[in-house]
DNA sequence: CTTCTTGCAAACACTTTGCACGATG
DNA sequence: CATCGTGCAAAGTGTTTGCAAGAAG
């Protein structure tokens, strides 16, 4: 088994409502029904896969879209912006931030997790340079895959 | 003078409707408005901020988002997607492609250019490892200026 | 005079919000 | 049973498009 740093052994679905209800939070069908779809997906999910991936779409998409919000601002998923007009989602493991970084074909739009991430010396000197504190980045590659080259 | 390798020197209009009509574009009212408001402004200006910048708004928001597109096909400005929902445009200087990042504060949204850049290798590591081609990269920094700290 | 552009209004995609009903803890 | 969450419908952004009138070459 290569790299893989992180994430790829999904939280079991007791730790992850385990969690909401820690938080004060109500354990409710659509969040459930959320958290088990994204366990069994890989890689980023577009707002639209999450509603139409839920059996009889049974949670309106207003709730998706509260739901993600809840779920990012307590640190369970991560959201990314692939660039086109409409955020992504990843479940995070515990602990996890969740920081790194995409392949995306321009072409199929397949996602690859990319490990390598900007040098960290030359962030530091970036935000020394300039006088900023706090500096992160977001990055992503696009490219053309293997099977549509 | 410190470093700032490109752009900063903006072309002149006559230079900028020149490479309009050598590509059979009509150099038009709102055309050359956009580009005199671009030549004076340093940085990525949104789509707002370019149509209010145009004296007495002489010009519809669909007509800047016509003429962004065709500017972008031209080659004339570059696209940028700062995070928040809602494109900004940098001119550029003739043959300049215009590949460069930002360091945008996350209190005042002011912006920074910055001349580091993703590590070529890096990137082709990223390529071959994956098996992709025409291997490109977004990237943008975030965090706190000075005046905002 | 032909072709490209514009203004206007309508349409779109994605996302957020108000409100009364319903479910959870 | 108090509070939080949901569905539904409406509203908000940012962006695109159809069409007839207008301007550039």
């Amino acid at each position: 088994m290569k790299g893989h740093s992180h994430s790829h052994e999904s939280p079991g679905l007791p730790e992850l409502t385990e969690r909401l209800r820690s938080k004060m939070r109500k354990v409710t069908g659509p969040r459930q029904a959320i958290l088990e779809l994204m366990r069994h997906h890989a890689g980023p999910m577009s707002i639209k896969q999450i509603h139409q991936g839920l059996t009889t779409s049974d949670c309106d998409l207003a709730t998706v879209y509260r739901s993600m919000h809840l779920l990012e601002e307590m640190g369970m998923v991560k959201r990314f912006d692939l660039g086109d007009g409409g955020a992504r989602f990843e479940l995070l493991a515990e602990g996890d931030d969740g920081h790194h970084h995409h392949l995306v074909c321009t072409r199929c739009s397949d996602v690859v997790e990319i490990e390598q991430c900007f040098p960290n010396e030359l962030e530091k000197d970036i935000a020394t340079r300039n006088g900023f504190k706090q500096v992160t980045h977001k990055l992503e590659f696009f490219g053309i895959c293997p099977r549509c080259q």
